[in-house]
DNA sequence: ATGATTTGACCACT
DNA sequence: AGTGGTCAAATCAT
């Protein structure tokens, strides 16, 4: 058995761990601009590409664990990618502050530490560092792009060209399950369908007069509607890539070209409006400046996930915050609740989390992100304040129980739930 | 048959 | 008037 610094575990974990230690990304949508603020240009530069660096090498180990058992090799490959992460710290730390050995150093990430279950975040990162977060998941033959940057905005949406492969994803780490019931393991995004056409070929559909009916409710835009934005990486699958996966399944309905952005952004809403009027909403958008990275902004929170509790009674370590997920009839609220209002990304954390396994487990709402940070948590929130969430905890027992059953979606929306269409 | 995507048009908002 | 968000027919995939 080989035990790996939790800090050096590889992608899913490690990132997983960072996204958890508050370096998730989150914020008003309106918000712009750098994330990181390395002062001098090419620090950051240097840095990412140090961080670039672990996670592929960290991508490249997960991908070799199965077939390798050679703890010289292995422990070898930890160094690499401690090296590669201690680099990264070290520039960020400045020459005073540099961390030399980040084996031996404090979490890439900081704010972590090891509990009787092992690693659990305690605090988040000053502000300045939420924004540190992009994540991004390198396959083993795709290391691109390892993760969190900040990127300022949200990311792009998917590009039709590449899209869609059809089959599973081939981007599975660490997912049991291949998504939901309906296949849709980056929602309706994944689903695959129709490769867009080219401009020319512009279907046979000889525009009818659009029979857009009278009014019949193309709401207006409720400007007080909260919002969150995500920055997050594509899905590297090889040669293409696929809008990042949050968990739920979302059915486009809409892509624009946004003046001033290079790719168009496509709007989607929650596959399972028609079954639980479910109003979750959100936006895709690539990033100009790098593809591989797309904004998602939020609206509306799901109310089609409210019954999954027995994901969220998954057990918990023993000293873990105790709160229960489960009494409230609002999973997502209560969930984001328990964790507490200091962690201003917990939405996001979980959504994380929900992405790198058996989606849909999760029933919190990203959507409900602003409001569960605003919202009074209630005494549940109040009691967990302060606790040491059990984030992490949560999220190793979740990864250990991603292949328990009831990760489908038919367990949640039983065939004769269906009303759609 | 069913469900998802594409895409032009419509409409709210600024 | 311009832009962004939504609708829905046509089309495509399973």
């Amino acid at each position: 058995m080989h035990v790996l610094a939790p800090h050096l575990l590889a992608p899913p974990f490690s990132a997983l761990r960072a996204a958890n230690s508050g370096l998730g990304y989150y914020r008003d949508h309106q918000s712009r601009g750098r994330i990181i603020d390395g002062g001098e240009p090419g620090v950051m530069d240097e840095v990412l590409s140090r961080i670039s660096e672990g996670f592929r090498l960290a991508g490249e180990l997960m991908a070799e664990l199965p077939a390798t058992n050679d703890p010289a090799y292995l422990a070898a490959r930890c160094h690499a990618i401690a090296h590669a992460y201690g680099a990264a710290a070290h520039v960020l730390e400045g020459p005073a502050g540099g961390v030399d050995d980040a084996a031996t150093g404090p979490p890439p990430f900081g704010g972590g530490e090891a509990g009787a279950g092992g690693y659990v975040h305690q605090q988040r990162p000053p502000a300045p560092q939420a924004d540190l977060l992009r994540m991004s998941f390198p396959g083993p033959e795709d290391a691109r792009s390892p993760l969190f940057l900040g990127a300022a905005g949200p990311p792009p949406p998917p590009q039709h060209h590449h899209h869609l492969g059809r089959g599973p994803h081939p981007h599975q780490w660490f997912r049991a399950a291949p998504s939901d019931a309906y296949g849709a393991g980056a929602g309706a995004t994944s689903s695959g369908g129709p490769v867009r056409r080219l401009a020319s070929s512009s279907s046979s559909r000889s525009s009818p007069p659009s029979p857009v009916l009278p009014w019949q409710g193309r709401r207006r835009r409720e400007s007080g509607e909260k919002k969150v934005m995500v920055t997050m990486a594509a899905q590297p699958t090889g040669n293409t890539e696929l809008p990042p996966d949050d968990g739920y399944t979302w059915r486009k309905y809409g892509q624009k070209d946004i003046l001033g952005s290079k790719y168009p952004r496509s709007y989607y809403r929650c596959t399972h409006k028609n079954y639980y009027g479910c109003e979750a909403k959100k936006k895709v958008q690539r990033r100009d400046d790098d593809r591989f990275t797309y904004e998602v902004t939020y609206c509306g929170s799901h109310s089609c996930l409210t019954s999954v509790t027995p994901l969220l009674t998954l057990p918990m370590p023993a000293g873990a915050a105790t709160t229960s997920f489960t009494s409230s009839p609002n999973a997502a609220t209560s969930a984001a609740a328990v964790l507490g209002p200091d962690l201003v990304v917990e939405p996001l954390h979980l959504g994380i989390l929900n992405s790198w396994m058996s989606p849909t487990n999760l029933g919190v709402g990203l959507g409900e992100a602003s409001t569960c940070s605003n919202a009074p948590a209630g005494a549940a929130a109040a009691a967990a304040r302060d606790t040491d969430y059990p984030v992490l905890d949560l999220a190793d027992v979740m990864f250990n129980s991603g292949s328990r059953g009831g990760s489908s979606m038919d367990g949640i929306f039983s065939s004769h739930d269906r009303r759609d269409s």
